[in-house]
This record gives C-alpha cells, sequence and structure tokens, in this order.
DNA sequence: GTCTATAAGAAGATAGAC
DNA sequence: GTCTATCTTCTTATAGAC
C-alpha cells in the first residue's frame, strides 16, 4: 500500500475512534491495530499523536465544507438549507446517542486538556456559524443573522447532549420539530421565505 | 487527619479536577498531590479510580438535591424557582467557558467510555429533569411538564457547549434573556403564575 | 493512617533491520 | 514502507516499614 493511501486509511479510524472513544481513550495501537499496521511503522506517517489530531480535524473541516456545499447545491431555498442541518439530528441520532456530536464532544474535550488544536476544532463551529448566518441574512434577517446562527447550534448541542444521556429518540425527534418551527416563525408564512426581507 | 476527613478532602479534589480536566486525563497521582497525600496512602481510602467516580458522583447527586432544595425554600413561585435554574448559566459561566457543564461533559466522557457508572452520572441529569417538570406541573402544565423540563435542560446544555467553545459571554447573556422570555411565555402574563392552569 | 519502595502494565516514541 | 525490538515515562496498584 503507499504511502499516501495508508496515511489516508490512518486519518480514518483515528477520526472514527476519536468520535467513539474520545482523543485521549483512544492510543496509537488501537489506530495501528484497525488499520492493520505495527506501531513501529505508524511513526513513518505521524510522529506524534498531535499530528494525528491535526489530520483528523483538517479532514472534518473539509467534509464539512463539502457537506455545507452539498446542501447549497440541493437548495435555493435557505430556508430548506437550514433544515438540512436540522435534520442531521434525526439522520445521525443512533450515533449522536452512542458518543454525541462530533463537534461538541471533541471542543469540550480538547478544551479540559487545554490542548493546543481547541481552537482548530473550534473552528468546525464556526463554520456552521458563518454557513448558517448566510442563510438567515438570505432570508432578510442581516440585523441579527448570527444571533439566530448561534440559536440554532446551541439548540442542536443542547439536543445532542440529552439524547447521549437519555438516549431517547421521542425527545429528539419532538425537539427537531420544534426548531424547525421556530425557524420557519423566524420569516413570516405570508411572504415567500426569499423575500420576507423588510424592503 | 481523621481517615473520615481524609477521605472527604480526597472526594472534594477528585470533583474538581474531574470537572477542570476530565475523568481519563486525571490521575491518582494528581489527585495525591493536591490532596498532599503520598500515592501509597490514596490506596487505604480508595482501592480503584472506579471508586472515587462513585463517590464524586454520590457527592455531586448530593449537592445537586440540597440545592434544588435551597431553591424551593427561597421561594414559593414554580416561575421563580425554574429562574433559579437558568441562572447558574450566568453564575457559573466563568467556569462553564472553561469547562462545560459538569453534568453534560461527565456524561458525554462516560458514555465514550463506555463506563459502569454512565448511568449513575445521569441520574444527575433525572434529578435536574424530575424537578423542573415538578415546577412546570405546578405552573399547570401537567400535560408536557416533562417535554418542558427537558426543552429547558436541552438549551441550558446547547448554551453551555458553545460557551465553552466560543468564550462569548453576551451569547451567553442572550440565551438567559431568551430562555427566561420562553419560560414567562409558558404562563400567560395575564393570570398570576401559580394560578395559571386552565381549572 | 501514613509513608517509601516497587511491581506490572500501558502509553508515546525511537532505532535499526529488512 | 514495513517490521521487530527497545526505551522512557506515566499510571494503576501492592507490599511492607513506621
Amino acid at each position: 500500500m503507499g504511502a499516501r493511501k495508508t496515511r489516508e486509511q490512518i486519518v480514518i479510524v483515528a477520526d472514527r475512534l476519536f468520535y467513539e472513544h474520545g482523543f485521549e481513550a483512544t492510543s496509537f495501537a488501537d489506530i495501528a491495530g484497525e488499520v492493520g499496521l505495527s506501531r513501529g511503522n505508524f511513526y513513518y506517517h505521524f510522529k506524534t499523536k498531535d499530528e494525528i489530531l491535526d489530520a483528523v480535524i483538517a479532514q472534518r473541516l473539509a467534509h464539512t465544507r463539502a457537506m455545507l456545499e452539498a446542501w447549497e447545491q440541493a437548495s435555493t431555498s435557505p430556508r430548506d438549507r437550514i433544515r438540512s442541518f436540522v435534520q442531521i439530528l434525526i439522520t445521525n441520532r443512533t450515533k449522536i446517542v452512542a458518543h454525541g456530536c462530533p463537534v461538541g464532544t471533541l471542543c469540550n474535550e480538547l478544551a479540559k486538556l487545554e490542548h493546543a488544536a481547541k481552537d482548530d476544532a473550534v473552528r468546525l463551529f464556526t463554520l456552521l456559524r458563518a454557513w448558517l448566518s448566510r442563510q438567515f441574512v438570505a432570508l432578510g434577517r442581516e440585523a441579527d443573522a448570527d444571533a439566530l446562527a448561534l440559536h440554532l447550534l446551541m439548540r442542536s448541542q443542547g439536543v445532542a447532549a440529552l439524547a447521549t444521556a437519555f438516549g431517547d429518540d421521542a425527545f429528539v425527534r419532538r425537539e427537531v420539530a420544534d426548531m424547525e418551527a421556530w425557524l420557519h416563525a423566524q420569516c413570516p408564512a405570508d411572504r415567500p421565505p426569499e423575500t420576507c426581507r423588510p424592503a
């Protein structure tokens, strides 16, 4: 296997294990074992654990950008785009119940470790925040677009946290419905979504 | 120092370190060092790390019960009692920005570790959930009291998660104000808080 | 009840053979 | 590029002196 491919495999496996078990609880041996590499060879590709973390965050940033791009392509309606974001709580609910939100739990762990990569992990949030904010601007909410974006991010984080704690599927569905109702209320129904800006 | 007092000191220090740095990242040596004990003597009081975790969770449950009891004593108005809960986001915001919510982050970590004590940690949430639910019942919302309690818990978790990520004080204050407005809307203002139940 | 000393294992990380 | 062997450090945990 080429070095490039092996490196990619390591990042994919590390990404999953960091999500499922946390960064600290995942050892080099765990990653090497699942990739099918010896620990010794592992260091040919990554010198330190922090290097793997950086690569994992970079990959997540790239995947998140691609996801947002896909949502942008899939619909011209800002409201439907925002709904795509809300719906991942339903789509990924099994994983969220088991391991929480990949972004929120990583930021929390790195904050507690006072890890240098915490700010990089927060950029995952910033990416979503900026994208959501742009959609709210398109909905005519220039004045408070960022606050609305943060509010929606806040709700998704709260739902993920309680989903992990209680494992309650009905709760997730109810809160997602509530988020969609909230979203609808942000732009009065008597105007078409794209033209609800004051003037 | 008596065994009782030493044990109490260990639990107090472990509680703080588990919160600040996480359960896994906190070693026996860290706790022993801060208490001023040798590692050897440590094992006289606790045989395993899991035993300390159990003691920490038990202490947190006791403190939470005492806090809820104090809020209950401080006011006869369910709405004001619920406000006491919401206000801890303001009171503890410095710690929350640095280390997140003590309950949410512990549950998340134990879920990822697939730790046996996860269900015990969730009981901290259950305690708050049941207490909030009782207050909503007193507000006349028997039918959806538990859903309202979960909704408020969800919001506080979301605010804590984003506070840790962005360290944004204005965001926390804005969302707390929004939670209070939401709370007010749950029981129409034209009726006194304690008598807003349908009949 | 507290200490020192020490075992036993896992972790991150390196050296050098192939 | 991949391996085995090894090193160091950290962490949990125990034994036994005081």
